[in-house]
DNA sequence: GTGATTTTTTGATATAAGTCAAAGGAAATT
DNA sequence: AATTTCCTTTGACTTATATCAAAAAATCAC
């Protein structure tokens, strides 16, 4: 999925509006292992996932890593309070593959933002997603075991969960890694 | 906070804006327990709280309420998913305190969207808003003790915390009552 | 004000998951 | 291919919180 098909799945652009805005959009290639933004800088990027995979992510109290969201192919990638308030980010992001990339500065959305009334709705539209897959994993998680919450990781991430290392998974469900261990351990042998 | 000065606190609205957009708005004074939206319906309805203080409550497996937010004065309310997508909702909109409020027809809002490049502005800013305080609570509550949590509820909900039952702000939290009920009564013991 | 109902607290016990440590396996590096 | 590093699993033990039940307190209805 290109940045183009994805805008044109929300709203109706016409052809010369979709030229103009990707006008604003820089093809970036980066490798595994890359931090786009470390916590406490301002995130002056919005990306767009054409390949490859990346998380975001925030280091606890005890210095361990949190993963606060996963991002494939077809999606938008940011640490968004900060891109969109230009505040310093709690997030880091990182990229967990060999990723090709669309990027769109701060300003350069705003310009479009101000020019556009569908980019608006557009990125209204892409903001209530981010907040109703957030509501869904809190709904996912709070009172609920910790196979119910691997079980909801499948779900959520069919297509990447596979990709992803079991330390990510377990820090992204809230649990650690010994019990991700066991649960997967149990749901082995219960598939027999 | 009126609605007005809550919309021009986003967008600077013009004043003949403002009052076409309040057109649209019908005040509804509400009593308590009164039930807005049941689970399953479609929520018609976006609401600001002019006075008074509401929940967002699903049920889970086992039958027993949990409070998925708390909105008081000079918020909006509403189930963001079902009224934005116009799906089935997955949560009850009840008022806890007689309220006033102003509410919208998704059918208006559309209307607004359209009619207005800045309206779909402010909606935006108000998705990211949603956004963010669901982040907040994700990540005060992940990882953290059940008097963390607390913590984190004293502070998000200064104004409104002490006017809600423990029992909803237990299952807000994620926790059982008798839990909540522990670590206030260590709480209090500590401050002596 | 009285009685009924609901909410909060308390006590005892159980349990799911965390913590610590190390073994085993897989991937990366040389 | 051998070695090093990182990831995953396993075992033993601990702990924070859930569960169950009931007492105490607060609120509601008449």
């Amino acid at each position: 999925m290109t940045v183009t098909d994805f805008l044109l799945n929300l709203v109706p652009f016409s052809q010369e509006e979709l030229n103009d805005i990707m006008l604003h959009f820089e093809e970036e290639k980066v490798k595994k292992n890359e931090l786009l933004l470390k916590e406490g800088k301002i995130c002056n990027k919005l990306y767009f996932i054409q390949e490859g995979m990346s998380r975001s992510y925030y280091l606890k109290e005890d210095g361990k890593e949190v993963t606060q969201w996963f991002f494939g192919e077809g999606q938008f990638m940011s640490s968004a309070d900060s891109f969109f308030n230009q505040t310093a980010s709690f997030y880091n992001l990182e990229i967990l593959e060999d990723s090709i990339l669309y990027s769109i500065t701060f300003e350069k959305m705003e310009f479009l933002l101000a020019k556009y009334h569908k980019m608006e709705k557009c990125i209204r539209l892409l903001s209530i997603e981010m907040f109703t897959t957030l509501i869904r994993k809190m709904n996912a998680t709070q009172f609920h075991t910790a196979k119910e919450k691997y079980d909801y990781m499948i779900s959520e991430f069919p297509n990447i969960a596979h990709r992803i290392s079991l330390g990510h998974i377990a820090s992204y469900l809230g649990m650690t890694q010994e019990t991700l261990s066991r649960i997967r351990k149990n749901e082995s042998l219960k598939k027999k």
